[in-house]
DNA sequence: ACTTAGTACCTTGTATTGCAAGGTATTTTT
DNA sequence: AAAAATACCTTGCAATACAAGGTACTAAGT
């Protein structure tokens, strides 16, 4: 049991939470999310991001669209629906919870 | 997919973190643990708390003694190793650190 | 025309782990 | 003795992150 294990672990729960609010700045597509989440210092593989995002898509939460690329294969361009806008309130407010939670046992 | 779904993904990923912060203040022994994450709204069943303080014991996190309940059959106490206290401290880093992944995210 | 490199999509198999459900054992109360 | 209360623990299921590998299209070099 190490750290980055643990880590990991920490990460799986906001991972959607993260993708959602990117996608709600601007539509994008699997490389873009992925830097974006590296940017934030959140590492995350194709492999995990593409069957994720296939999930928020069959729920209604995401939409995409086929987009040529300049260079290489075309592009899935994924986008927020208005279902998916109201779930992103659901998880801020989850998210804000959970960190009163911490808050509170780290005071106790 | 409902909200319920992600909130229990999120916690995930923070409850090894509660129990060791909740351990770390005084011994405690499962039915204490559950009702600690209670007061905090972290609710957990029995179930996924037996094999988790397991995992932690083998991984020499934590330790526990039996002690003789004053009602009841005899209760076993967690506490924090040495080893448990250090990981602790590294847990806590990565929470801050998944923080302010969220916040960059969030202020993108 | 063919090969290679780059980019993009996606799937399969594994490991982890939270939870529902159910089981066992001890003590106290009826 | 039986029932209730309190503890412990296990089994089976479902969800999902990740490693690894696969397919397909475009562009550039030969």
């Amino acid at each position: 049991m190490n750290t980055e294990n643990i880590k990991s672990q920490m990460r799986k729960g906001i991972l959607e939470y993260c993708t959602l609010l990117i996608l709600n700045k601007k539509r994008a597509y699997v490389s873009d999310i992925i830097q974006s989440l590296k940017e934030s210092r959140l590492i995350v593989v194709e492999g995990t991001l593409y069957p994720l995002l296939t999930r928020l898509k069959n729920a209604g939460l995401l939409d995409y669209e086929w987009e040529e690329s300049p260079q290489g294969p075309p592009r899935k361009y994924y986008c927020l629906t208005e279902s998916g806008r109201s779930f992103l309130n659901d998880l801020e407010e989850a998210w804000d919870e959970l960190n009163r939670t911490v808050e509170h046992i780290r005071e106790m």
